[in-house]
DNA sequence: GTCTATATTGACAATCGTTCTCAACAATCC
DNA sequence: GGATTGTTGAGAACGATTGTCAATATAGAC
């Protein structure tokens, strides 16, 4: 009988998986796979596509990076602080600037939401997005 | 000389556009373009699968529907509550129930957090995933 | 260090939701 | 009816992501 525990993920540290958790470290914005994967290859590290995919979920399965979904399907990753535990992201439209939002009011409206409902698990996703100061500024710089 | 304004898709009513419509009415929660295709074959309407995924665009784009992106990046429909204007979801991950939700002072905060940190144009995503009573209830059955 | 078991990798194929193409068609207006 | 032009549909194309599987690298035991 197969007592011992199936094994996660990521259990063995290869160069791949450091390589990938360093080109997240030198971005501060979401990230598509693919556009890591182009990071990689011009920083001359070798890693497969596949590779750096299964990286990002063994990543965002354990909690160390965040997911963002886009409108169009995409997923986006980034590396957020470590040990914030649960927040939220304003994002920049234009450039991708990334804030971290921490609301504990409306982390207790939502949980008090699915319960008043009789819904149980309850989870959320919450995102802001708009126009950053700085891209507002460029956009009427052009326009002149 | 083009002083007529480009018109938007949508402008002329034809049968499978209303059949769209139609198929959206019946359901109450979330559907894929794919789902709604199925239906309408069912039901004997003959609709190619670009039409529904270009009715379907054109209704979000005038807001007649909602659109809700799921964690795997498929694009899920819906017909919302005529006129109730912007609101939220909590859906349920077992059957799909979905109940419409208001919450201005989530509204309130999500304007102020984007006006703090001096972004503008700001939008949000909010939704509320659980599992419903009925789900709940089922499970307890199917264990025992 | 060597050996072994097995987790991991990578090139490529495959999948899947969605969009594009464009000739045939049909709604609207006269 | 006829002209105009938005719309449709079958299939190809697309793009992100995942599956395949033989070759390889890692961690641990000896
Ligand atoms: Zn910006
Ligand atoms: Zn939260
Ligand atoms: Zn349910
Ligand atoms: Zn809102």
């Amino acid at each position: 009988m197969a007592t011992e525990a199936r094994r996660a993920i990521g259990e063995r540290s290869t160069r791949q998986r450091t390589a990938v958790a360093a080109v997240l470290q030198e971005v501060d914005d979401f990230r598509s796979a693919q556009d890591l994967h182009q990071m990689l290859r011009r920083k001359g590290e070798r890693v497969g596509l596949a590779t750096v995919y299964r990286s990002l979920r063994a990543m965002a399965d354990a909690g160390d990076i965040d997911i963002l979904v886009t409108a169009d399907g995409e997923s986006l990753y980034r590396r957020c602080g470590q040990g914030a535990g649960h927040h939220h992201h304003l994002v920049c439209r234009g450039c991708g600037l990334t804030i971290e939002i921490s609301a504990p009011a409306v982390e207790r409206w939502a949980s008090t939401v699915a319960v008043d409902h009789g819904f149980t698990d309850a989870q959320h996703t919450l995102d802001i997005f708009g126009t950053c100061q700085d891209c507002v500024d460029q956009e009427a710089a052009q326009a002149r």
